[in-house]
DNA sequence: TGCTACCTATCGAACGTTAGGTAGTTGCAC
DNA sequence: GTGCAACTACCTAACGTTCGATAGGTAGCA
């Protein structure tokens, strides 16, 4: 079906990009990894631009909802904010991977347009459910927390990519313990 | 002269790893900024991963002497310690270059092993220069300081990182701001 | 003579992309 | 309910470009 050969090429391209980035990922391993041929990518997607801002798209809205269900689960936001970082080491779980984002910020200058844009969208996403959630866990407002909110972001991410250097999961969660305990995020 | 010319072609590759990376860095481009021609450059490195490893080897260097400049010139550790960022914050300005070490750590699985062993020496130049000066500003022993050290690095390497995808260095120096009013780094 | 520091010309592989073809399905006129 | 046109989802084959790398030559200097 149609429908499932463009989600496969989706799944398939981000694990690539995690791995390999925006650059790294070439149609013929993409398509050997889904099961058909490079040249019938262009059945679903027009080019590497489109299927690369696709790819970041489908990325920050499943991170979206991953937040939302995050917040559900826990119950209450202070427990949500204790679990953030574990998004990031999902990642890490997945033979070693970055944060899809991460990686095109680092290609950031040879990025068509409409990826940028999507990777820049990821950002947002982050940083809007951490503000709201800090505002709701200390009864402030939601503007107040912007400035926290974007570096706890920006520490987990730098944590990632630490821990990615060395190949060593226990480097991220040392790390995430050394924030907790000088009070960049919550303990 | 031979000196001379392996020293402007390895900066002329800093430059374009810092902007595009290992993988971005093509012997075209770095032979036409250095004035030469690509098959020049085998003249001074025998391979990719070779020239790759000496950039890297090359960069962690001048960071470490620009590390024991910065205590010097500030005369005390405290003021070392509030002065460190401004070391990213230098890449930043330069057409909002990324610090080649946390680029180089992104592309982690497709780095040749001698290029992720200097890579990996970056890091503990860093960090070892902060935990050493961490406990000399409180007085406290160099290995109680190792973890902080490591959160202060990985957190101004994801600052960087935001800063850089938002094209704005202000993201930068906010995102310091931040980590100084929660305590992660030196007020 | 031999070494250094370059050059031109080219290699094979990999890249994104395109042209054009082929099964299998669907929809509709008769 | 059969026939056929149109469409979907892929394919093979190849395009032009770019990549790192190599072979072999040359000018200048010791």
């Amino acid at each position: 079906m149609s429908t499932n050969s463009r989600e496969a090429i989706l799944a398939a391209a981000t694990d690539i990009a995690q791995a390999h980035g925006y650059g790294g990922m070439n149609y013929r391993e993409l398509a050997s990894a889904v099961g058909i041929k490079a040249a019938s990518i262009y059945h679903h997607f027009p080019s590497k631009a489109d299927l690369g801002a696709a790819v970041a798209k489908r990325y920050w809205e499943t991170t979206a909802s991953d937040l939302e269900a995050l917040l559900i689960e826990t119950g209450d936001p202070t427990r949500a904010l204790q679990a953030y970082s574990r998004i990031f080491r999902r990642s890490l779980e997945r033979e070693n991977r970055l944060c899809l984002c991460s990686f095109m910020s680092a290609e950031y200058d040879d990025l068509p347009d409409a990826v940028k844009t999507e990777v820049q969208a990821f950002t947002d996403v982050n940083v809007d459910w951490l503000a709201r959630t800090l505002a709701a866990a200390n009864g402030s407002r939601v503007e107040a927390n912007a400035a926290k909110a974007r570096a706890i972001f920006a520490a987990v991410a730098g944590a990632q990519l630490l821990a990615r250097s060395r190949a060593d999961i226990s480097v991220f969660d040392a790390l995430i313990e050394s924030y907790r305990s000088s009070g960049l995020i919550a303990a």
